[in-house]
RNA sequence: GGGGAGAUACCAAAGUGGCCAACUGGGGCAGACUGUAACUCUGCUGGCGUACGCCUUCGUAGGUUCGAAUCCUGCUCUCCCCA
């Protein structure tokens, strides 16, 4: 994998550059839509290449390792002809589950042991293990077993967190670099940077990372509860020891406005399930604003869902109609608010890139960020 | 024509003397959701009020009682069975 920065726009940190894989090049800075087990919820890869204008997209290790299995993946040839998306793929590590299944999880020095939420199995993941399966899905860029320290973990909590992770990370690094790809293209480990909202935690953290000359590195541990305010501040801290000359990861992040304050602070790349998650349940991110379809307002508004959009459904179906659908538990409901709420991050962020490039994305992000979320 | 059952809030349905403005589900209205245990979760849902509260409700008209959705009587309507 590759990063070339190709421009920095005049008196900001927001960048512009490319990452290029052997499954394609990827323009940054970019949204990735999150498909956990293997496929954005509800949308087609056609659609997700097509009219989305999805560049690389994410799979989750956790997940795919309970089902379908390593077996079957291993059989299919990899993730990416198992699921048919021929583009860049990033696997998460399972880190985000050792916060999330909180309650059905044990974590010590080794590793992190989980009761499967699936039938309540019992798994062990270990920083070896989560390299090997890793291998196994085969993504182009593979992440770091951490602990995903909660946004509310005091001083001392997060501090022994943020040291195992990067225990945890050496060991990582470690079986990395004994093993191969299997499926004849390349791989690369990202490192992730913890530390919770202490600032000399996350300091501490982004220089230790630097050791592994990675192609690449995430900030995690962030929007998990704690401010905007502090995940701004955290973010800053960061990137100010992260080199230059590599892509940086914002993982989970996050709502519009959330993305456009990273790439002002030097942020290349973001992941979120918000557009898929909120858009089945009923919210629509536009550039004027915030639109929950199941308010009655909508009703009997024949107009297009979002005469702004750049995806078909924006243009094809009603305000109205897509209430009906919302309102009714229609699947075509989710996947319409689905689609353009992917379509309208993908916007989002390929706009950004192209202001970048004009050295004008300050003044259009802060009118931007003044409609993001506006109630509509 | 004979026998039986029943009428409760938008719908369905509990409640059969005070703990009832009335369980619960649906529907409706609003909110949440950030490396997906999520097409999920939460709140509200007679009127007025921020609120203690006040007012009007359980087919309808009367009655019994300190007190009635609950007991009694008349009326209206619905459903089921038999002819």
């Amino acid at each position: 994998m590759q990063f070339e920065l190709k421009h920095t726009a005049v008196g900001t940190k927001a960048r512009a550059g490319f990452i290029t894989t052997d499954h394609g090049t990827v323009e940054t800075p970019i949204f990735m839509p999150v498909g956990t087990a293997g496929s954005v919820k509800g949308i087609h890869k056609r659609d997700l290449k097509d009219d989305i204008k999805a560049q690389i997209i994410l799979g989750n290790t956790y997940h795919l390792y309970l089902r379908p299995g390593l077996s079957i993946i291993e059989q299919a040839g990899g993730l990416h002809k198992f699921n048919g998306w021929d583009g860049p793929i990033l696997t998460d590590s399972g880190g985000y589950q050792v916060f999330s299944l909180g309650d059905i999880r044990k974590l010590s020095e080794e590793g992190a042991k989980f009761q499967s939420h699936i039938d309540g199995s019992a798994h062990l993941f270990t920083p070896e293990k989560v390299m090997d399966i890793q291998r196994v899905i085969g993504a182009d860029i593979i992440m770091a077993f951490d602990e995903c320290t909660p946004g509310d973990a005091e001083y001392d909590y997060a501090r022994k967190s943020m040291e195992m992770t990067q225990r945890w990370l050496d060991r990582c690094i470690n079986q990395f670099e004994k093993t191969s790809p299997m499926y004849g293209y390349s791989q690369s480990l990202f490192p992730i940077v913890q530390g919770a909202v202490y600032p000399d935690l996350r300091e501490t953290a982004a220089r230790n990372v630097l050791q592994y000359n990675s192609d690449g590195y995430a900030i995690g541990g962030l929007s998990v509860g704690e401010s905007e305010k502090d995940m701004y501040a955290m973010i800053e801290v960061v990137n100010e020891i992260l080199p230059e000359d590599k892509p940086r990861y914002l993982m989970g992040v996050g709502t519009p406005v959330n993305i456009l304050e990273g790439i002002e602070r030097g942020i290349d790349m973001f992941d979120c399930v918000m557009p898929t998650r909120n858009g089945r349940n009923g919210m629509l991110f536009t550039q004027k604003g915030i639109m929950n379809m199941r308010n009655k307002k909508w009703a009997d508004d024949f107009s297009l869902v979002d005469i702004d959009g750049t995806s078909f459904v924006d243009h094809h179906y009603s305000r109205a109609f897509l209430r009906h659908l919302v309102i009714s538990g229609e699947m075509l409901g989710a996947q319409i608010a689905s689609q353009h709420n992917l379509a309208f991050y993908l916007w989002l962020v390929g706009e950004a890139r192209k202001q970048i490039l004009a050295n004008t994305f300050t003044s259009w992000k802060e009118e931007m960020v003044q409609q993001l979320s506006v109630r509509l």
